[in-house]
DNA sequence: ATGCCTTATTTCATAAGA
């Protein structure tokens, strides 16, 4: 099974590059990532054109997430079911996490804060989310089960994940409180996909728009495939796709994607 | 080894992104 996450920064524009990958790269279960829709404002008949069914949780201009997946939607839930959401001043519950069974897997595609900076409120919103969804992953889940929580984690995991360190000391995406929900987060018994088959730094997963960041080298790694060890001992193979970062209207976040074993799940 | 910000909306300006 061939599992991705993908911050598509709008799918209404980007649904020309997400057909083509779609095609090319022919995925089993899709995460997204700011789609940036409303429920009702979802394309799903263009997904069931390609063959996938899809959930999605969104209510708007922001933010927004969704599985698309043709191994099987089941027991869908939209945001945080198992605790309290996060409220961030008082507003509605952004949308920033989608869950569901695919294929025997236990899947969420989320979207964590951006954070701003850290003396922004926003980052201590941040900091809140993480830890509601670790309790939410520990209350719907078992870590012996098949787990993926994949998608847009906005925490750079370790310094070679960062084209410049120096310039992301203290900073937001790579702070000690970050890294720190996130290693929570593992602790519960999830492992960084990606890394259990690559090494080298300079592998990002975003690149800025602004000043030719992509063409010269400048990202970060902030978009992981976190799974659980019934699906590490599984991994087959990684990927983070940088075709899907060129040409026309890219989405400023490649495709990450994964293979897992998944013969006797089902 | 590719092309020098992009997106949506309360649109000709602003907020957000990371």
């Amino acid at each position: 099974m061939r599992i991705a996450t993908w911050n598509v920064n709008s799918l209404n524009v980007r649904m020309p590059r997400i057909e083509e990958w779609f095609d090319y790269a022919q995925p089993d279960v899709v995460c997204m990532q700011e789609t940036k829709l409303a429920d009702a404002a979802f394309p799903y008949m263009s997904f069931e054109a390609m063959g996938y069914e899809v959930v999605h949780n969104g209510n708007g201009r922001w933010n927004g997430v969704a599985i698309a997946s043709r191994v099987g939607i089941d027991s869908p839930v939209l945001g945080f079911g198992a605790v309290d959401h996060p409220m961030f001043e008082g507003d509605e519950p952004e949308s920033r996490l989608v869950a569901a069974t695919c294929g025997g897997v236990r899947v969420s595609s989320v979207y964590v804060p951006n954070g701003r900076t850290l003396t922004d409120p926003h980052y201590e919103y941040k900091l809140r989310w993480l830890t509601a969804l670790k309790n939410e992953i520990g209350a719907t889940s078992k870590p012996d089960e098949p787990v993926v929580v994949c998608g847009d984690f906005n925490i750079a995991p370790e310094d070679k994940d960062v084209y410049d360190p120096r310039f992301f000391k203290n900073a937001t995406h790579t702070s000690a409180k970050e890294r720190g929900a996130l290693d929570a987060i593992k602790a519960w018994g999830l492992t960084d996909a990606f890394r259990t088959l690559y090494d080298d730094g300079r592998l990002y997963s975003w690149w800025d728009y602004r000043a030719g960041d992509f063409h010269q080298g400048r990202g970060l790694r902030i978009d992981l495939v976190l799974v659980s060890e019934a699906i590490v001992s599984r991994i087959e193979y990684a990927l983070i796709d940088r075709f899907a970062r060129k040409g026309k209207q890219p989405s400023d976040h490649a495709p990450v994607f994964v293979d897992i074993d998944t013969g006797g799940l089902t």
